[in-house]
DNA sequence: TCAAACATTTGTCCACGACAAAATAAGGTT
DNA sequence: AACCTTATTTTGTCGTGGACAAATGTTTGA
């Protein structure tokens, strides 16, 4: 590529809101008080940022959704924000020896970008070790690490994207071969505009369809009226939402206080996901259900509850 | 439902510009100039709307959609709204007739919500006619009419998210059931980022794969800077990017120039679906396919230029 | 040690002016 | 009548700067 007559490229404000997350208020207020970014301005007098601030912007989006606060990081260097990124706490945790090392195998299967053997070693672990081992050994640590190297910037979005497309294409598959059934709970799945993960929700429908549930997917990004017309429209039981760290805390404990009032009482709203406002003040009549562990619980407590 | 103690719901400025796909700024500019929506405040002096009048922005937004200006139909009251929206072009056009009855009793089911049967439906017909027939007489033609029954205001969106779900599932797993080619051209399919419609790519993912194309999907809403970081490092011949009606074309078109720059001259990109920026000023080196007959021989084009 | 009171940080909201880009209307030519 | 060019409106987005609640962090007092 011809990197010496690479014009400067800029980006206007609407374009770095949509690649950084960054609202557009957000972005003129810390040039306001923190001075960076200070983007160069065209002709109109409109902003423009050159793309190694939008980089800057997204190094700081990524540590400040690791729970780092903008005031303390927007100084920085280049370095020292790498250092910061380097040093995120993983959550690794409770793996076994082996699982590790067998997830670490994965992981570099997805740095190399080798899609084809990453499906092939995928599909070969949902058939050996079933489909619930599965999920919760493989799909959700593997589905974390990912989500925590992008978070250290050692991974980028489309590398981030194929995963998550080739995961998503064993799981639809192994979904699709559970034989139907009948019973109830049927349950609702989805997530709130603006989150786009549907990792989660896939998880869920498998252990839930593997413990004989009807499953209704309406798919990520539903508008909250629609969720709580669906669910009288299938007379749904349970409303299962997922939510992602980076959702804002406020707008999703807001949107499920609106859900809440929206549905009847007798339908349930789950909620699972690694996100602050689930963890903290966990809104009335809205059951948290954080690790997959706990779904096969939950579930048994609805069947007992509805025996009668 | 206790109807009798239903507390008027107010959203926030935020809530609506998520129910409604119409920004604050917009929202704010309108109430200045059109007198419409007038939302009440709550104690701090911010906008709260009223769920009426959310609903009407959401159908004035469809009227939008479908080419309407916003100065000609804000005074306008519910009725004539509705009967604009009942007015709307149908496109109907080039089916036959038992293509048309047939899409009729599928449009049946969708409205009935009963998604097993559709599925089911879907899946005979695919199995019958074949995968590429389904996709061009079937996927495409349905998915106008729920595009169109949506912006009549006959469909909620929680309809279209079913039967895009439904439909979803069987194509990818005909899809997935289509041997592997290792042929050329490689074809990267996403969409831009704020395109969340992913039904487009899957028609075009599987056309191309029963003509031996390696196909690569990021799924939808990649960054365009990760779109042209995956076709570097996958080797990309052609980038397909697919639009829907109510993209707005001036991100449409400057988004595409920023991926021309950023990707070799080599690779090429393909741009399709009903979005009006594709229609008037396509980009230099963006080739625009509208319809998916034109796919077959586009690529035939590509490949005998690059026969040697 | 813990909780309550206080201080700071931070994102979002508001108002209203400005203006380019898009859409429409008007005018002139073939 | 069809078609290009040029006004004129319409419309969404951007700019500035002030305000403030909610979240977070810190200090104080029992």
């Amino acid at each position: 590529m011809d990197q010496a007559v690479k014009p400067p490229v800029f980006l206007s404000i609407a374009a770095v809101e949509r690649d950084t997350g960054l609202s557009k208020d957000t972005l003129r207020v810390w040039e306001r008080r923190y001075g960076f970014p200070i983007p160069q301005r065209d002709q109109f007098g409109e902003r423009i940022y050159p793309m190694d601030q939008v980089d800057r912007l997204r190094a700081i989006r990524r540590l400040m959704d690791a729970g780092h606060r903008p005031g303390k990081i927007m100084g920085l260097s280049q370095e020292e924000l790498q250092a910061l990124a380097d040093r995120l706490p993983s959550a690794a945790g409770r793996e076994s020896k082996e699982q590790s090392a067998d997830l670490d195998s994965l992981m570099v299967l997805i740095r190399k970008h080798q899609v084809d053997e990453l499906r092939r070693e995928l599909g070969q672990r949902v058939l050996r070790m079933g489909l619930a081992p599965f999920v919760t050994e493989i799909v959700a640590p593997l589905t974390q690490r990912v989500g925590e190297s992008w978070a250290r910037g050692q991974l980028e979005i489309y590398e981030e994207h194929l995963f998550t497309e080739s995961m998503q294409v064993i799981l639809r598959n192994a979904i699709s071969t559970i034989p139907h059934s009948p019973r109830r709970p049927k349950v609702l799945l989805t997530t709130f505009p603006g989150e786009p993960h549907g990792m989660g929700l896939l998880m869920v429908e498998a252990l839930l369809a593997l413990e004989g549930c009807r499953c209704v997917s309406l798919g990520v990004q539903t508008p909250i009226l629609d969720i709580a017309l669906a669910a009288q429209s299938q007379s749904i039981d349970i409303i299962a939402l997922s939510f992602s760290q980076n959702m804002n805390p406020t707008a999703v404990a807001e949107g499920l206080f609106e859900l809440r009032q929206k549905v009847p009482a007798t339908v349930r709203i789950w909620a699972g996901g690694r996100c602050s406002a689930l963890l903290r003040r966990a809104p009335a009549g809205v059951e948290v259900t954080v690790e997959l562990d706990d779904l096969s619980q939950a579930l048994a407590d609805w069947r007992r509850a509805h025996a009668a």
